[in-house]
DNA sequence: CCGCCGAGGTTGACGTGTCAACCAACGTCT
DNA sequence: AGACGTTGGTTGACACGTCAACCTCGGCGG
């Protein structure tokens, strides 16, 4: 039980900082979202993936490793969504267990009516703040962090 | 109602970077730190910020301020950490609208205990990954955005 | 063909966090 | 002193997401 490696100055400006813009700026994009479309940022994760797919429609498993979600957060989602009318689920063909997720046209009608106030709010509030510069550092860090946690799923 | 200024390449892998990691990382960090103290993350953030101030006891309404959370979330959450016996109320003097939270014993062991795995957890995950030069443009980054975020609180 | 394991999915209980409504004490203005 | 808006805080209903348990179907090996 050795003396632990501490965050030194640097490392915490960085680290609280990280912490902070994740709260405020998620807050901040979820009510934008929800004000001027009545969708959550999940709801819309889900509807954007499935408007770009070919046939409006995707396998449970195929929607739940593309968005990076549990099988049991997907599921519960797709209840509520399909609730509103938003989604239908479908059974596989050739699959006994499968499940399909499929846009309705309501569903497609709220992708296409919410999408460009919320790339506006995500520009307001984030994007147009940083350099390019800055664009470039932030996907590296990310895609390094992703690749790390992904490949170590389970440490 | 003109075309929205959608985003480009550079500023989508930024963005979608951005989303990846945050799920993916909060959920570690999250599994790291119950697993082996107990505690969730917001836990662990009253009981850090408690142990540091003099006294171990702020009012909700400065601890709210601090963590930027609304006074509900710090009001149900302060519920819950009161049940296990963390945290207990108080009130407060001079002021009877007043309610002030203090650190038990227990809390307080319960942070030291968290404190060292959670740090290394931290670093593991994330700011190990990073370079010096990654780190400041990171602290830079966040520090505007959150600037932004609480200068118009309302738009 | 049967037994069995893994893959795909659902469900329930619970912790978390949002918003909106509400309540009580404070301060100020007259 | 009395009226009244503000500040500090709680509560309830509900959406979200985790884990663990469970179920069913598919694919294999013997």
């Amino acid at each position: 039980m050795t003396e632990p490696r501490w965050l030194d100055q640097r490392e915490n400006r960085a680290w609280r900082g990280y912490r902070r813009m994740r709260g405020l700026l998620d807050l901040q994009l979820a009510r934008d979202l929800a004000a001027d479309s009545g969708l959550s940022e999940p709801d819309y994760d889900v509807l954007s993936t499935l408007s770009e797919t070919e046939g409006h429609r995707l396998r449970m498993i195929d929607l739940a490793g593309w968005l990076l979600w549990s099988k049991s957060r997907l599921s519960h989602h797709i209840t509520r969504m399909e609730q509103r009318g938003l989604v239908r689920r479908e059974e596989s063909p050739g699959d006994g267990r499968g499940a399909v997720v499929a846009l309705t046209p309501a569903g497609l009608d709220a992708i296409v009516a919410a999408a460009p106030g919320h790339v506006e709010s995500v520009r307001r509030h984030l994007i147009d703040h940083l350099t390019e510069d800055e664009l470039e550092t932030l996907a590296a860090i990310t895609t390094r962090v992703v690749a790390h946690l992904t490949a170590h799923a389970d440490t």
